[in-house]
DNA sequence: CTCGGATTAGAACGAACGTTCTGTAGAATA
DNA sequence: TATTCTACAGAACGTTCGTTCTAATCCGAG
């Protein structure tokens, strides 16, 4: 790509501004008005240019029909929409998904970046974590936990459990050992918790944990 | 949204496809040859209750400026990446961004999901966590923090500080107290550590925390 | 059956729009 | 100085395109 000129870069400006508000292009002529250009013959001659120069790419004879190529595209990604279902803290039960709640519910919604996406993206959920009690798996007051749905966990999986004899909502590392379960604290100064299999019941795995730290 | 008939989903279908191809929307005489269908007239029609049941968008008198509501533009995000430097461990000097850093360098990069994202998303890097000398942080091994680079915190601002005299680095609350500085953990239960102002190098305040939890 | 709303047809109008032609002014080149 | 290339200006032409008007057809409710 060449340099480019005052002018063309302009032109740029305006077509990436317009894109993004109205998410389809200016016309020759709305190009011509905002940049203050005195004829329309002037704004083609430049989009011109700025195809032979590679920036974007124009279809004759159709109107709007200019593409930015690169740049503008390539930092939009493709993320994984998932909902807040609410929020999880130590003496409160744990929120359960209902089937529409991953489609387009109500809920709030996160993005989940693509590094944190795992394959297989459903079934996936977010809660709010609410106090201070889970402070053992390096989580606190206000992250974000990100879920996978199910009922069944294996071993070493982190997950989040539900006491009904404690009435308590926890995120362990998660052993079955015969008839019980082995709940591992994430940090191994931590005593583990060890109930019979059948008074545990698993929420779902932890994926992700996301945290905004206070400005 | 109210039901849909065949003729609009087939429309709707259409305008997807023909997006995804070419960037920009058909005309409606495209639509028209498209779908087989006999008048223009007809396509009007029913991109008007696409309109009214919520579809789609239209700008009056503008050519092709249908705009397709939620879904597929939905999960396409406009994210932030910002480049991963390396590592932060205990005992290692953190590494320091220079200002090729944060355009095109080759480093690893990070999309941060707006909701995490900070109004101004300049001077952004991540770092790689090591090891587990960062708990009181609530912080563990191969956590991802992103900092903003910036050698001055207000008080209250959780900051990645080295410490030259202890050859450490560590996250902590920072707060300047006349001529000293008190690094305050996370974790309300550890002790703070209190060092002469000009013995603690700040590099930056953190912004978000991210973990991928292991399968 | 009749009535009324929903859907489709065909045609035409006029604005929006991309394109092109002619011409000018200045900078660069020789 | 003469020449050429770049950038801009103004106007006009012919499509493209959204819109509108009228009328026909279909179909379920009463």
């Amino acid at each position: 790509m060449s340099a480019i000129s005052t002018r063309q870069q302009q032109i740029l400006d305006f077509l990436r501004e317009y894109h993004t508000d109205r998410s389809y292009m200016p016309s020759i002529r709305e190009i011509q008005l905002a940049c203050g250009i005195s004829s329309t013959s002037v704004v083609d001659y430049n989009l011109r240019l700025l195809e032979r120069d590679g920036y974007i790419r124009r279809d004759p004879d159709i109107s709007r029909a200019i593409e930015l190529v690169g740049e503008s595209e390539a930092d939009l990604v493709e993320v994984a929409r998932i909902p807040v279902l609410g929020a999880i803290a130590a003496g409160e039960p744990i929120p359960v998904p209902e089937a529409s709640a991953y489609a387009g519910g109500d809920h709030d919604s996160f993005a989940l970046p693509p590094e944190l996406t795992p394959r297989d993206p459903d079934n996936l959920y977010a809660l709010r974590v609410k106090g201070y009690s889970m402070i053992d798996a390096f989580v606190t007051d206000g992250d974000i936990v990100v879920l996978r749905h199910t009922r069944d966990a294996r071993n070493g999986e982190m997950v989040a459990a539900w006491l009904p004899m404690q009435e308590e909502a926890t995120l362990k590392h998660f052993y079955l050992e015969g008839e019980n379960v082995r709940l591992m604290p994430a940090n191994p100064a931590m005593e583990p918790i060890i109930v019979p299999a059948d008074s545990v019941q698993v929420h779902g795995k932890v994926v992700a944990v996301m945290r905004k730290v206070a400005a």
